[in-house]
DNA sequence: CATTACCTGCAA
DNA sequence: TTGCAGGTAATG
């Protein structure tokens, strides 16, 4: 499930091989729908010729600017993955587009689920975007206090305010459950009841979490690879996600983990270390 | 605010 | 054969 490590890994590795390079032409694949509608040849004719200048990632969206201030805005969803293969490399199992470069690479855009989406959008589009996400969690600007304040009138579940990106942008399932429990705080607490000490530590482990998962090129838990094919090796650094169904001892104070449904989401969690108030 | 639809491979 | 996986938009 890629996240905002995931994302900007993705990001980091396709960086060098994009900027500068020219759309030579966009190549549909079995799945028209993938850039929302837009008819598949006319971006064609569009984008050729012109150069990436620049690659951004915002929240779980990577931005990829072309001339004229206008972006290739990309969202992998839950299964998608972006590679750079050559143009002579067979279609990959479930591409649905190859954006083919001036150098002989394709930038190729596979999804098994269909979910993910490549658009086209202008400085105005992206500016909308900019302020309908949520602050980004590794900068500096956000900190406990922040969160404190992001928290304060929320009467959701912790655990569903993490999730929702207009209130922090890129954090998902996996990283949610990983920082709470590394803060100490049940999924189910409700936002607005916890202190400026929890909001300053949660705040702390929720980068820690993404930081670590960075470093680690991302967690692979199923369909994640980098822009190489690659797995991410963090899913070895994970302690609570995934483990609450088979109540798998939890890794500081050995109590069974518990599985629960929040958010509409599996959330594990440790009942002792994770007290509710 | 919570729940459901969108998808499809895979485990139970 | 059923239901789970979950990011986001849409719906209630």
């Amino acid at each position: 499930m890629p996240e905002l490590p995931e994302v900007e890994t993705v990001r980091l590795g396709l960086d060098p091989l994009l900027v500068g390079r020219k759309i030579e032409r966009i190549v549909p694949g079995n799945f028209p729908g993938v850039m929302n509608g837009l008819d598949i040849e006319l971006a064609s004719r569009m984008l050729a010729g012109r150069p990436f200048t620049a690659t951004r990632r915002r929240g779980k969206y990577l931005l990829f600017d072309l001339d004229e201030s206008e972006t290739i805005v990309i969202h992998l969803r839950m299964t998608g993955v972006l590679t750079l293969l050559q143009r002579s490399d067979p279609p990959e199992r479930f591409q649905h587009l190859s954006i083919e470069l001036d150098n002989g690479t394709d930038l190729r855009f596979s999804d098994q689920r269909k979910f993910g989406r490549v658009t086209l959008a202008s400085a105005a589009d992206i500016a909308v975007l900019m302020t309908k996400l949520g602050p980004e969690p590794l900068s500096p600007e956000f900190t406990g206090n922040l969160l404190s304040e992001l928290l304060a009138r929320r009467t959701a579940p912790i655990k569903a305010v993490l999730l929702d990106q207009h209130t922090i942008a890129g954090l998902g399932n996996i990283y949610v459950d990983e920082a709470l429990f590394h803060a100490r705080i049940h999924p189910a607490r409700t936002a607005n009841t916890l202190t400026p000490v929890e909001s300053e530590l949660l705040a702390e482990k929720i980068k820690q979490v993404l930081q670590v998962g960075l470093d680690h090129r991302g967690t692979s838990f199923s369909s994640f690879r980098d822009v190489y094919g690659e797995k991410g090796s963090n899913q070895d650094q994970l302690v609570v996600y995934g483990r609450g169904a088979g109540g798998f001892p939890c890794s500081r104070c050995g109590t069974p983990l518990q599985r629960t449904i929040i958010a509409g989401r599996g959330t594990s969690f440790c009942p002792e270390c994770q007290l509710l108030p």
